[in-house]
DNA sequence: AAAGAGCTCAACCGCCCTAAG
DNA sequence: TCTTAGGGCGGTTGAGCTCTT
């Protein structure tokens, strides 16, 4: 009688010619890589077999795909790696095996628990569902432009001692040598000088309802703080303190403020900062 | 220091598609 | 045409780690 409902088979010589499951120890993972040298990667049933493993094909292949290959590569996401998973992810949903086709090293795994942890934690904060438009377009307004400005302030570093800007990937394509990126039919300015960061939106950008799709610009950092300029020329703020005038294009009519402190806006991503938007989102 | 909550990510599950016989 | 095996995919789970109280 067994007492859980997902035990894994142990060693033991009563189930000696069971599979196995669970975590692969490293006397598993030393004949499978050894396997896969001598005689290559597929039919991972006869492999499993061959190579004296009690597991399942399908759990080889797994484990050889998402850890032991010796390019997949380890550590967290980079902020261009991150942008181009939200990017590619805005084309194709949850197309994960299609999304790691562009990113070179990465597993369709790691890159949905990306998506799963981070993106949807926040969408669950903000009380909306991932696939709305107003998510995509907050995906779009501020989550992007702040991965984009962490590359640019990557690029910056890089430059100051290299005299020279990298593109941070060759699929965020770099149109001019200011840095400004073109995805998903949306143009990011990033004024690496200014440490200025601009989303320009198409001005055929579906407007079935009024959400943040209707920023015309969006500024991460000094001197404005961290600052959008609504189409309707009402600037949008995380300071708090901040009171806004003649701020670009904008009259200043009115200011709405985000609940949310501006070390958190600077100092951190949007995956690791909550930003209260609910308030913003209602206002929009 | 300890306990509980929250998070991460490796691994599994079940379904689907395709090709071979 | 049907069956079967191999492989791929997206969804889900849970052990172990980290953070918070």
């Amino acid at each position: 009688m067994s007492t859980n409902t997902k035990s894994f088979s142990s060693s033991s010589s009563e189930d000696d010619n069971e599979l196995r499951r669970g975590p692969w120890t490293l006397e598993e993972d030393t004949l499978l890589i050894q396997y896969i040298a001598r005689h290559g990667e597929g039919r991972w049933n006869l492999l499993a077999n061959r190579a004296g493993l009690r597991r399942t094909g399908k759990s080889c292949r797994l484990r050889w795909l998402n850890y032991l290959k010796p390019d997949v590569k380890r550590g967290n996401l980079t902020p261009e790696e991150q942008l181009m998973i939200l990017d590619l992810h805005s084309k194709w949903g949850n197309r994960w095996s299609k999304i790691a086709q562009y990113l070179p090293g990465r597993t369709d795994n790691e890159i949905k628990n990306y998506w799963r942890t981070r993106v949807q934690k926040q969408a669950r904060h903000l009380k909306i569902d991932t696939n709305s438009t107003e998510f995509q377009n907050i995906i779009r307004c501020f989550w992007m432009p702040r991965l984009l400005q962490k590359i640019g302030d990557q690029n910056q570093l890089a430059s100051s001692h290299q005299h020279s800007i990298t593109a941070p990937s060759p699929q965020l394509q770099f149109t001019h040598e200011q840095g400004a990126v073109n995805m998903s039919g949306y143009e990011y300015n990033l004024d690496i000088e200014k440490q200025n960061t601009e989303c320009i939106l198409p001005s055929e950008l579906p407007m079935e309802t009024p959400n943040t799709s209707q920023f015309s610009e969006y500024h991460t950092s000094s001197p404005f703080g961290g600052a959008m300029v609504h189409n309707d020329h009402n600037v949008y703020t995380n300071d708090h303190d901040m009171e806004v005038s003649n701020f670009g294009n904008s009259a200043a009519a009115e200011s709405y403020y985000v609940p949310e402190s501006e070390s958190n806006w600077l100092e951190t991503d949007f995956s690791c900062s909550m930003w209260n938007m609910d308030e913003l989102l209602q206002r929009c």
